[in-house]
DNA sequence: AGCACGCCGACT
DNA sequence: GTCGGCGTGCTC
């Protein structure tokens, strides 16, 4: 017999599993499809979708291993070109596998499967429509059908006319209405004229980093480093309507605490161009109508947290990222990608500008900024003439302390009360009691599942663990000696709370943290109460750090700062400087001065002093010559390595095995570290470990792990416990 | 990761 | 006698 058929292609496939390869398949003879597009095949017992990676490759397998692909869903790239290499570079950064980024970057419903392209269905009136049909009492069928008289109806249209799609199904399973499917035509780019309302005329700061950024030609990255007040957000602005000026698309990435309505609402004051907001309310619905029509250029602006670098944009020409400092940019599981990182990556595949701002820039970018490879902006003028914030430490050695303040803070508070300020208290630990214990046996009551003090709550009533969740009545009897003699030990804002409303009973105290806040709708109403002056008195966490403004604030204490000065982690004193200078953004607006109160046991440490006499750049610069000293990052690269097991010694021995290997690979310079027990060792019931990779060189460090995660696949050390790798680590909880 | 298979302990 | 624990192999 004549053989004139071709043999099959074969096609490589990413799939979304941990392991960092791809799988061959065969191409029906029939079948057309281009890499980057997604497809349906079978896995296993079951069947996946997989992102194309390659054409024609030839099989790792025999080639009876190999199986045909079920079905083509895209007929083009899945992905525009320049953010398939995002994703490509990113899941080759990160030695991730490929595929699970691949997912990562893709709203979920693509994920499953459904049309890239936007399709709406369309229900019309059926041409030979009898009503007679319709029971008399079905009002809300009679009304669709009276709204389909003067014309039809999209999918897109009916939560909006509040018509209910099983109300159309019923209908048309009546034969009474057909739906139809239909290309989703959108908006075309804003052709109803932009709009861009003035702004306030910028200083002359303002006036240098505008031109600077809107000069740029093609990829140009910028740290606009801007004190608090400073209009870093008009420099964004009007960088913006250039943007949008010549037709082009902005994205904007924000933290996930400062995506809030009015951030919106600022833009579109501003800009009367179309804009969507990606957060995490969103349903996956919402969230592929906005991919969509960000891909077909129909959004102007898209504003969103880490996550939104993957959105597609039809016309890019520009990137924001806000508090680029900030540590929620870096995804802590799973594919741990930097947001901010991803970011100048992408501005330099799109051949776009890139403004990263922040009050307090983090070294990483500083130390950029140093080497020329960022255009550093600065603003240091408050606009409306704010005045600065006075900083003052207290030292609380040997004091008194009453709720955990000492007397000159107690006597502060005190006057900036009789004034009629604001005051704001600031710690960070929820709930009453961090530990209870029983005074007359010493008894602690612990966490069964984690190294670690459940916190009492006390309007609760309950023993929470803040690692793990869990949860359980407050005893009222030490489990050890069965006296009743239990005491919280340290202070949470909640019982702050308490004892500040005792303290000072003629003003209004208010808290704001999770707890606080867990009803919708809560956190809102509290804002709006400080906003109107209700409260006097603001107790909080984290929760009040970032994001809001307090005009009427005068005074900010801060309590317990002393944890980050002499921590394990090399962080903390970097991520506590910007904690006191957003905390004391807060405050000092409107022409009325603002004071921030530090108390602390060591207030001639350096870095405090520094930051409290000399500002930011001052402690920046001095952090940056220790960590070049000490070889840290940002003048080396790290690589973290964890384990967890339900036994510690599955835990640690993994990470033993693995630091070996590394160890007769190591390039000279290597350091290995570890494996040490994670900062909370054991959590959720888990034991957990972790091993530290580091060398000067990025590229190195990824050349000396990337045939090591190969091998560590191919032959695990044993399956007993978990491994994961983190990548330029953050965090090292 | 998920899933199936397979080999040893306490139970209806 | 089985139900089910998790150790191991496999996915094109």
């Amino acid at each position: 017999m004549l053989n004139n058929q071709s043999p099959p292609r074969v096609i490589r496939v990413l799939l979304p599993t941990p392991m960092r390869r791809g799988f061959d398949y065969l191409l029906p003879a029939d079948c057309q499809v281009q890499e980057g597009a997604r497809v349906r095949v079978p896995f296993g017992k079951g069947s996946r979708i997989g992102l194309v990676a390659a054409l024609d490759v030839a099989p790792q397998v025999e080639a009876d291993k190999l199986k045909a692909i079920d079905e083509v869903l895209d007929a083009a790239p899945v992905l525009p070109a320049a953010l398939g290499k995002l994703v490509r570079w990113a899941a080759d950064y990160y030695l991730h596998s490929a595929g699970d980024a691949w997912q990562q970057a893709l709203p979920v419903l693509l994920r499953q499967g459904a049309p890239a392209s936007g399709e709406e269905g369309i229900w019309q009136l059926s041409a030979d429509a009898a009503k007679a049909a319709v029971p008399k009492n079905a009002s809300k069928q009679l009304a669709a059908l009276a709204r389909l008289q003067a014309g039809e109806l999209s999918d897109f249209d009916l939560a909006e006319q509040s018509f209910d799609r099983a109300t159309l199904r019923t209908l048309a399973d009546k034969g009474l209405v057909t739906l139809s499917h239909r290309r989703q035509q959108g908006q075309p780019f804003w052709t109803s004229p932009l709009v861009v309302n003035p702004g306030p005329r910028p200083n002359s700061e303002q006036a240098v980093a505008i031109t600077a950024i809107n000069s740029a030609k093609g990829f140009a990255p910028f740290l606009l480093e801007g004190v608090t007040g400073s209009g870093k957000t008009e420099v964004y602005l009007s960088a913006m309507s250039e943007t949008l000026k010549a037709g082009k698309q902005v994205l904007v990435l924000v933290p996930e605490i400062s995506l809030t309505p009015q951030t919106l609402r600022r833009f579109q004051k501003r800009f009367e161009v179309p804009m969507a907001l990606l957060h995490s309310g969103l349903t996956d619905k919402e969230r592929l109508s906005v991919w969509r029509q960000a891909r077909d250029g129909e959004l102007g602006i898209v504003i969103g947290t880490r996550s939104a670098v993957f959105t597609p944009l039809a016309r890019p020409g520009l990137i924001i990222v806000d508090e680029e400092h900030d540590a929620s940019f870096k995804q802590q599981e799973g594919f741990r990608y930097h947001g901010r990182d991803l970011a100048v990556v992408r501005a330099q595949l799109e051949q776009v500008p890139l403004v990263l701002g922040s009050a307090t820039p983090a070294l990483e970018s500083l130390a950029n900024a140093q080497a020329g490879k960022y255009q550093k902006l600065t603003l240091n003028q408050r606009a409306g003439g704010a005045s600065q914030v006075r900083f003052d430490l207290i030292d609380i050695k040997h004091q008194p302390l009453t709720a955990g303040l000492s007397p000159p803070v107690l006597a502060a508070i005190k006057a900036h009360l009789g004034r009629g300020e604001q005051v704001l208290v600031f710690l960070n630990r929820r709930g009453f009691a961090p530990t209870l214990l029983c005074h007359e046996c010493g008894w602690i009551a612990d966490c069964q599942r984690c190294t670690a003090y459940p916190t009492v709550h006390r309007g609760r009533q309950r023993l929470i663990c803040h690692h793990c969740g869990s949860d359980r009545p407050l005893p009222h009897q030490c489990h050890s000696c069965g006296s009743t003699q239990l005491v919280g030990v340290g202070l949470g804002t909640e019982q702050l709370e308490v004892e500040l409303t005792a303290l000072f009973p003629d003003y209004k105290a208010v808290r704001i943290d999770r707890d606080a806040t867990r009803r919708k709708g809560s956190l809102e109403s509290a804002l709006d109460g400080i906003r109107q002056g209700q409260y006097q008195l603001l107790i909080g966490t984290q929760m009040l750090a970032k994001g809001h403004h307090f005009p009427d604030v005068t005074l900010v204490v801060l309590l317990d700062v002393d944890g980050a000065l002499y921590s394990a982690d090399f962080r903390a004193a970097e991520r506590l400087a910007q904690l006191v200078v957003q905390v004391a953004g807060r405050a000092g607006r409107a022409n009325k001065p603002g004071r921030l109160l530090l108390q602390s046991h060591h207030p001639e440490h350096p870095l405090l002093s520094q930051l409290l006499t000399n500002g930011y750049g001052a402690f920046a610069e001095e952090a940056l010559v220790e960590r070049r000293q000490t070889l840290l990052p940002p003048f080396s690269a790290q690589a973290l390595f964890r384990s967890d097991a339900l036994k510690a010694e599955d835990a640690q021995s993994l990470l033993e095995a693995i630091g070996q290997r590394l160890q007769q690979s190591a390039p000279q310079g290597g350091w290995v570290l570890g494996p040490l027990p994670a900062p909370l060792e054991k959590r959720a019931g888990k034991y957990r470990f972790q091993l530290w990779v580091q060398y000067q060189d990025k590229k190195v460090l990824r050349q000396w792990l990337a045939p090591l995660l190969a091998e560590l696949e191919a032959q695990p050390p044993h399956r007993r416990a978990n491994w994961t790798l983190d990548l330029d680590p953050i965090d090292s909880a």
